[in-house]
DNA sequence: CTATGACTAGTCCAATTGGTCAACAAGAGT
DNA sequence: ACTCTTGTTGACCAATTGGACTAGTCATAG
């Protein structure tokens, strides 16, 4: 058995804490945890060491554990989605083309940002319970419908290749969400560091190569 | 906590297994759940049951836990770097940009057929153990090495298009492993089910975009 | 016919798990 | 000063964990 317990402890036992901060700190080291070694993986006490703080105030601030995870994707999908919904909104008159650009640089930023988040869609991708249900129904179909929308008015004006737009949708997430994580493998494998801006800038050319119809071949309108 | 064990027993009691069956046997159901719950998430007696096994014929086969990781990765990974070694061998004559090709297709063909690759890759991808080192020192560098040659001589020839052929080499794995990770995801949003095949087609046809100059534009030699 | 290897059944153990509970600390409101 | 709420702790529990162990079954290769 792998040692579970993290001996990482963020703050000296001497250190007085504020109000609260311990909370927001559980949420940032169960999410790290979460996503790194799964559901089962990670254990209420060893997110409790790696925090510094006693077991106990776990189930204080969050009941049970399934609870604290879906207190933990909310602290994850929720300022994006909103983040996101705020951007579709505020361009709304933008062409779509744009319009879907913005928001694919928006999505690849936060990816990369938040590498757990395609690390906890993949965990969660296979499993009988019904945590992946819980996160579809409540942060990707909203975020999937207005995406769809974007594709099929850019397709109608030539600006967005032909083809089914939900799958043109579950490319452009796929290779976001996976290119930051194989980052760790592709550092072992080179033995270069990567910095996320280069990783960003070749996601967007991958998806202009992809997804887009390049200026040169776009009809007149 | 979720309920560990798994009901699903393969066998009847009654049935009687044939000689050595029992092995292969674990040793699917083990990957299956390592890449699922994670290291730590499986435990070997969920793994017993859902063999309907006795779970001390797990450490009689191999050993502890650790011994049955790699075990299992070795009828993963195996068989698959074997398949493209002999390949790429053999297609060693072909034009690189050929030989990529079908060494993608491969790839993406084995990804379909055992979306636990994927997982497994970006579950010990942030792992401070060292078992995604034992990985890539054993099953993904001479992989990498053998890519990365094929990249430069497509590129040297105006086949491929340029750019860092490491670099180039880690969009083509991200594109092909995430696109089967999720599946679940995009069967959730759509309702709809997805043929692997229509899957492979689509990468085939992504990386075309990307990797690939169309054959009107390379210059004639 | 027997020896061996694959397998079942079961016990035992120390360690770890998720979760409960009573008690304590410290600041806010009065 | 006093209390009330919120944050935090240590002790405790039943269940589960990985693993070691013994005793025995059974098919089949030699």
């Amino acid at each position: 058995m792998t040692s579970k317990r993290n001996k990482i402890i963020p703050l000296q036992p001497t250190e007085r804490r504020k109000r609260g901060e311990a909370r927001d700190l559980i949420l940032d080291v169960a999410l790290e945890q979460f996503s790194t070694l799964g559901f089962d993986g990670m254990t209420t006490r060893g997110l409790a060491d790696a925090c510094g703080v006693n077991h106990s105030l776990i189930t204080y601030h969050f009941g049970d554990k399934d609870n604290l995870w879906k207190c933990v994707m909310e602290a994850l999908f929720g300022p994006f989605v909103e983040r996101l919904n705020a951007r579709t909104e505020g361009l709304g008159n933008l062409e779509p083309e744009i319009a879907m650009k913005i928001a694919i640089r928006d999505f690849a930023a936060f990816c990369a940002e938040r590498p757990e988040l395609h690390r906890i869609m993949t965990l969660e991708g296979r499993h009988q319970t019904g945590r992946l249900e819980w996160l579809v129904e409540n942060y990707m179909q909203g975020v999937f419908d207005t995406a769809v929308t974007l594709i099929q008015q850019g397709q109608k004006q030539g600006t967005i290749k032909p083809g089914n737009p939900a799958r043109l949708y579950h490319s452009i997430v796929s290779i976001v969400g996976a290119s930051f994580a194989y980052v760790p493998q592709y550092e072992m494998l080179t033995g270069e560091k990567t910095d996320p801006s280069v990783i960003i800038e070749e996601i967007m050319l991958l998806i202009e190569r992809i997804a887009f119809v390049p200026n040169h071949e776009q009809k007149p309108r």
